[in-house]
DNA sequence: AGCAGCGGAGAACGATCGTTCTTTCATTCC
DNA sequence: GGAATGAAAGAACGATCGTTCTCCGCTGCT
C-alpha cells in the first residue's frame, strides 16, 4: 500500500501519541514507533527531523482534538448556564479518567519527563495549560465569578488527572466535582 | 577517603535524588550518578541491586524529610486551628516552589515518567499521596470537616504542585491557597 | 523495453544504556 | 615484611538508543 504524505503523517501522529502517552517518550523507541505506525524509518525522518520535533507534532495534533472535545462538551446544551457549562467539564474529565489505559495528563507527564530539557515541547505544554484556563476563565467571567476563579478551577482539573492515574479515578472525579461546586457556589454573586 | 557503608548508601541516595530529580530517571545513567556521588559503581550496585531499587531507595529516603518538614509545619506553632494548620501547609507549598530548581513533584514526576512499568515505584509513589491525604484527614477531622474535604484539598496540593512546575509559581500557590480558603470556609461549620 | 526516481525493509553507525569484570592500589592482619 | 581483603577506576559487555545509509523492487515516463 502507498501512502501520501498526509496518510503518512497522520499515522506517525497518531502512534506517536498513542505510545508516547502509554509508555512514556523515553521508553519509546524510534523502532517501537516504525512498527506501531508501519511507516518506515526513513519516511518518518523525512517527515519530521528528530524525536523531539514528533513529540511536540504529536502533542500540537493531541491538542487540536481535546480543545474540540472541551468545547463541544462546555457548549454542549445550548441552554446551559456557564456554571453548567463549567461543571460539564469535570463531568467529562471522569469520562477520560475511567476510560481504559487513562495515565494522567499526556502534557504533565511529557513536561515532567523531559522538562525544559527540549524547549518546543514545553512550550507546547504551557500553551496547553493556558488554553484551558482561557476556557475557563470565559466561562468564569460569563458566570460573574471573579478572574481567580479559573485559576483555582484549573488547579483542581490538574490535581485530578494526576491523581486519578495513581489511583480510584471516579473518587478523583467526584471530589474534583465537589470541590468545583463549592467553588463557584461561594466565590460567584458574594 | 575511605566510606563506611552507610555514609556510602547516604552519598548514593543524596546524589540520586538531587539527578532523578532535576532530569528525570532515564535521563540520568549511572555513570552520572557515580560521578555525583563519588561512590564507584562497584560499590553502588553492592548497595542496590538495580537502578529501579535505588529509585526506589530515593523516593523513600526523600519521603522521610518531606514528612517531617510536612508534619513540622502544620504543628509549628502549639496553638493553631485545625484550619490554620492546614494553611500553613499551603505556606510551606510556596516555599518550594519558589525555591530554584523546583520541578514540580518528585513522586508524580517518577510515576508520570515510568508508571507501571516500575511497579514498586508505582507503590511507593501511592504510598507518599496516602500519607499527604492522611496528614490533612487529620486536621481537617479535627476542624469537624467533611471527610471528603482531605480529598478536595489534596486536589488542589497536587495540581499546584504541577502547575508551579511550568508557570508563575507565586501564581499557583496563592491560587490554591485561596481555594483551600474557600473550602475550609464552606465546608466546614455548615 | 529501458531508464530514472521514489519508497520499503532492514542493516549499520556511533553513542550511550544498565550491569559486570579486570586491574590496581591501599590497608590490615599475622 | 608478606599475604589477604576490599574498594576504586575504568574497561568491557551486550543491548538499545536516535539517526543515516544501502540495497532492492516498484512505478511512471519516453
Amino acid at each position: 500500500m502507498v501512502l501520501s504524505d498526509l496518510q503518512a503523517r497522520e499515522r506517525v501522529l497518531d502512534a506517536a501519541s498513542r505510545l508516547f502517552y502509554e509508555r512514556g517518550v523515553q521508553a519509546v523507541g524510534m523502532d517501537a514507533l516504525r512498527d506501531e505506525a508501519g511507516v518506515s524509518l526513513k519516511r518518518i525522518y523525512a517527515l519530521y527531523p528528530s524525536k523531539e520535533a514528533l513529540v511536540e507534532a504529536a502533542l500540537i495534533a493531541r491538542e487540536r482534538h481535546v480543545l474540540d472535545e472541551l468545547r463541544g462538551r462546555a457548549d454542549g446544551d445550548g441552554g446551559a448556564s456557564p456554571q453548567q457549562q463549567i461543571l460539564a467539564l469535570f463531568d467529562l474529565l471522569e469520562e477520560w479518567f475511567v476510560a481504559p489505559g487513562y495515565r494522567g495528563c499526556a502534557y504533565l507527564n511529557a513536561f515532567g519527563e523531559l522538562g525544559e530539557s527540549a524547549p518546543r515541547v514545553a512550550g507546547v505544554v504551557r500553551r496547553h495549560k493556558r488554553s484551558w484556563r482561557d476556557l475557563l476563565a470565559e466561562r468564569v467571567a460569563a458566570a460573574g465569578g471573579p478572574p481567580g476563579l479559573a485559576d483555582q478551577l484549573a488547579l483542581l482539573i490538574n490535581g485530578a488527572m494526576t491523581t486519578a492515574a495513581l489511583g480510584d479515578p471516579r473518587a478523583a472525579a467526584a471530589a474534583a466535582r465537589a470541590a468545583a461546586e463549592t467553588l463557584l457556589r461561594h466565590a460567584i454573586a458574594d
